[in-house]
RNA sequence: GGCCCCAUGGUCAAGCGGCUAAGACGUCGCCCUCUCAAGGCGAAAUCAGGGGUUCGAUUCCCCUUGGGGCUACCA
């Protein structure tokens, strides 16, 4: 795995918003190429007309570059082995086709949809796998004159020689043998002329000179195809890396209904990349310290494929939470309140420019500790916000009508006004009065103060609150609270 | 159905022939504390089953079981 510098590539298909499974995969490479000091390509394969999207293809660079995981090379950038977009290669596939076709190894089928689906019922019915079983293969030129009279569009299938082993020496599985005999001939040109995903990758990969393809396991089964085509073709192929899949709880594929499973969904909640990618690496992929939280220069240089686990990992959000609050301990108040910012508004707690900028500062950092993503903020700080509010519950007002606690509320308001500046050291001090001139225990004191600036029995401690909220928002409460008791 | 991959606590996982089988998340308990968290300390919890190989298997081999993937003119 430490053999010098290395082309990889992440290659989507334009299909739909970035996959976790798939950002994963990007990273895993992203991390190789830094680590080589080599290259990370960005490949587009947009072979499927029907399901690519320009849209999908923005979402996909977006959520790349919201990760942090730029390219060296690809769409938009460029580079010495573009297009990268696969509808743009088109001539090059002809190239390649022509010399398959031309030496035998590819040849025209012109089976209709309806045929193919006849064989392979009838196959399976008979308990054999369904596959192409050669009908064209030897298609004299009249036949095919005849078919082509008929208007049929010819598809490109690849011939797969009989009683072959291929071989696919796996970075992370090991050596992997396929019986060619399992393969039925494989459509590599689709009747419109487009290169299916087995051929394009292939001669792509080439192409692009890439060294490791690092992808996940769902296409190892692919890989003898492709280790075909490269050989019907002459070209080295480059080495393959099949990491595990991400499940979701059910130890099913992820997808949906196991929650969010896009990198933009994370985003929009609030996760921070380097959480996420944190997250991510530590999935099929583990080093063998006690380290858990990594930023990305950390990860880049202990990262191997070495690690690379064999099983499938199963999503985790509870792990995720924990990890991305760790990162989000290390976020400065400028960098939190940044990040709080679009779910403050987005909770409609404030308007944009109500409230001074320092001060939502100060308040968003009181709740760096208790928060685990982005989306979570609002609840943590509606407490300074809201200078009119209902009681949690009843046990909540109960608090309020205990006998001492009128006579706390008039005591700690009286001394509000006393008060200079309002710190956490003076309010510890002011509190602390309140508790020995009341002779009451401490709790006595605090909870009817607390539940009456905020309507609730817990919170964040008083020696935040009280400073942050200023004395003016507190006699405003207590009167509003004063007044609900009387109603 | 065929082919391929995989198998250590609930989850992520270390382990690479001999260990009291790490660590983390989560769970539970205790401490701290005006509350909720956070934090600190501690606990419960794992080698799927069966055969081999070996002086000795979590570790190597085979089978079973279980999970997953592929089997498209999707990628």
């Amino acid at each position: 795995m430490h053999d010098g510098q290395m082309r990889v590539r992440f290659a989507p298909s334009p299909t739909g918003p970035l996959h976790i499974g798939g950002a994963r995969s990007a990273l895993f490479n992203w991390l190789l190429a830094k680590a080589s000091g080599g290259k990370f390509v960005l490949r587009v394969e947009d072979t499927d007309l029907e399901r690519s999207s320009r849209e999908s293809e923005e979402d996909i660079k977006n959520a790349l570059r919201w990760l942090g995981l730029g390219w060296d090379e690809g769409i938009d950038v460029g580079g010495p082995h573009g297009p990268y977009r696969q509808t743009e290669r088109l001539g090059i596939y002809r190239e390649y086709t022509q010399k398959l076709l031309d030496s035998g190894k590819a040849y025209h089928c012109y089976c209709t949809d309806e045929e193919l689906e006849e064989e392979r019922r009838s196959l399976s019915e008979k308990h054999q796998m369904p596959r192409y079983m050669g009908k064209c293969r030897d298609l004299s030129e009249a036949d095919e004159e005849k078919y082509r009279e008929q208007g049929r569009k010819p598809a490109i299938r690849f011939r797969v020689p009989a009683d072959q082993e291929v071989v696919v020496n796996d970075l992370v599985r090991g050596q992997v043998v396929f019986d060619s005999n399992g393969i039925g001939d494989f459509v590599i040109v689709k009747s419109d002329g487009v290169p299916t995903y087995n051929y394009a990758v292939a001669i792509d990969d080439a192409l692009m000179k890439i060294t490791h393809v690092v992808r996940g396991e769902e296409h190892l089964s692919n890989t003898p195809r492709q280790v075909l085509v490269y050989e019907g073709l002459g070209i080295q192929p480059p080495k393959f890396g099949h990491v595990s899949l991400i499940l979701g709880k059910d130890r099913s594929k992820m997808s949906k209904r196991h929650g969010a499973t896009s990198v933009e969904q994370y985003k929009k909640q609030g996760y921070l990349p380097s959480g996420l990618l944190n997250f991510l690496a530590l999935l099929g992929w583990s080093h063998s310290g006690e380290q858990e939280i990594f930023t990305l220069d950390e990860l880049v240089k202990i990262f191997s494929l070495d690690h690379a686990a064999k099983n499938p990992a199963v999503f985790d959000v509870d792990k995720l939470n924990w990890i991305n609050a760790q990162h989000v301990r290390k976020l400065s108040d400028e960098a939190l309140f940044e990040m709080a910012l679009p779910h403050l508004l987005g909770s409609g707690l404030m308007l944009e420019g109500a409230h001074e900028r320092s001060w939502l500062v100060k308040v968003v950092a009181t709740a760096r500790d208790h928060i685990s993503y982005g989306a979570e903020i609002p609840k943590h700080v509606e407490i300074y916000f809201k200078d009119e509010f209902s009681f949690e519950n009843e046990e909540t007002e109960a608090v309020l009508r205990e006998e001492s606690a009128a006579g706390v509320l008039d005591l700690f308001e009286e001394k509000i006004k006393k008060a200079g500046e309002l710190t956490a050291e003076s309010v510890q001090a002011l509190l602390k009065g309140l508790v020995k001139e009341s002779g009451l225990p401490g709790k006595k004191v605090y909870m009817p103060v607390r539940v009456a600036l905020s309507g609730q029995i817990h919170g964040p401690e008083m020696t935040l609150l009280i400073p942050l909220l200023g004395g003016q928002k507190i006699l405003k409460r207590l009167e509003y609270v004063r007044g609900k008791l009387k109603g």
